[in-house]
DNA sequence: TCCATATTTCGATATTTATCGAATTGTTGG
DNA sequence: CCAACAATTCGATAAATATCGAAATATGGA
């Protein structure tokens, strides 16, 4: 993941609504949240909910699938695990973890 | 690692300069780099270096200590783990790698 | 003390970001 | 086709952030 990248993405989740949102769709996995549920749940009006997930769709983290008259936003684990990847190998003194230790791409939590 | 911390941790790095600085003082360990270097290595002047240096040490990612007359700022490995925790944990799943593989709290970069 | 160095603080400005109501677009069911 | 629902885009405004020169603060050496 290059450093403009990255930038976008932890600009993306540098936010209060924005950070808030990102880990209820962590939660919720492949199955995703319709924008609606999103706003509610959060308690910020629909247009302002539709910005921030925008910049969350900008920064790459979130994808968004049309279901019915619902947009369906889920978190993209790949990204997720990109990110994780660049600041763990640039700014935690190259220490990788990202060999066995990767961001779960669904909801199957597994035993542990 | 509370939201609002991590928040400004994440708005801390989310800018260009202040990534590259934050790098560059991962790369430094405990030794640190002087303000004024950082300034001259990233080609920004020192009044806007301050600025960001400031900012990056509001958000607990860095220390500071005079060295006669310079100042030297440090990362903080501690506060990068705990953001990484925080993300690992309520970011991406909850699959958690902070057991073995934490930032190295300094440059004795080993063998590998 | 006086001067040069290293950095920060101040102040003014430009840019970006956040907020949110109103209008618009797309979708479904009757 | 029309009414309702879901979401986005638009537009205007408020707030936060970034930039950087000039002035102020601290340090060390002559």
């Amino acid at each position: 993941m290059e450093a403009d990248r990255v930038i976008r993405a932890l600009s993306a989740l540098a936010q209060e609504h924005r950070l808030a949102a990102f880990r209820l769709l962590v939660q919720a996995g492949e199955q995703g949240v319709a924008a609606g549920v999103l706003a509610e749940k959060l308690n910020v009006p629909p247009s302002s909910m539709s910005f921030h997930l925008g910049q969350l769709a900008n920064a790459g983290l979130v994808t968004q699938r049309r279901e019915s008259r619902s947009i369906i936003y889920s978190a993209d684990y790949a990204a997720m695990n990109g990110l994780m990847g660049y600041l763990t190998e640039n700014c935690c003194g190259g220490m990788s973890c990202s060999e066995d230790a990767a961001c779960l791409p669904s909801p199957q939590r597994k035993s542990a």
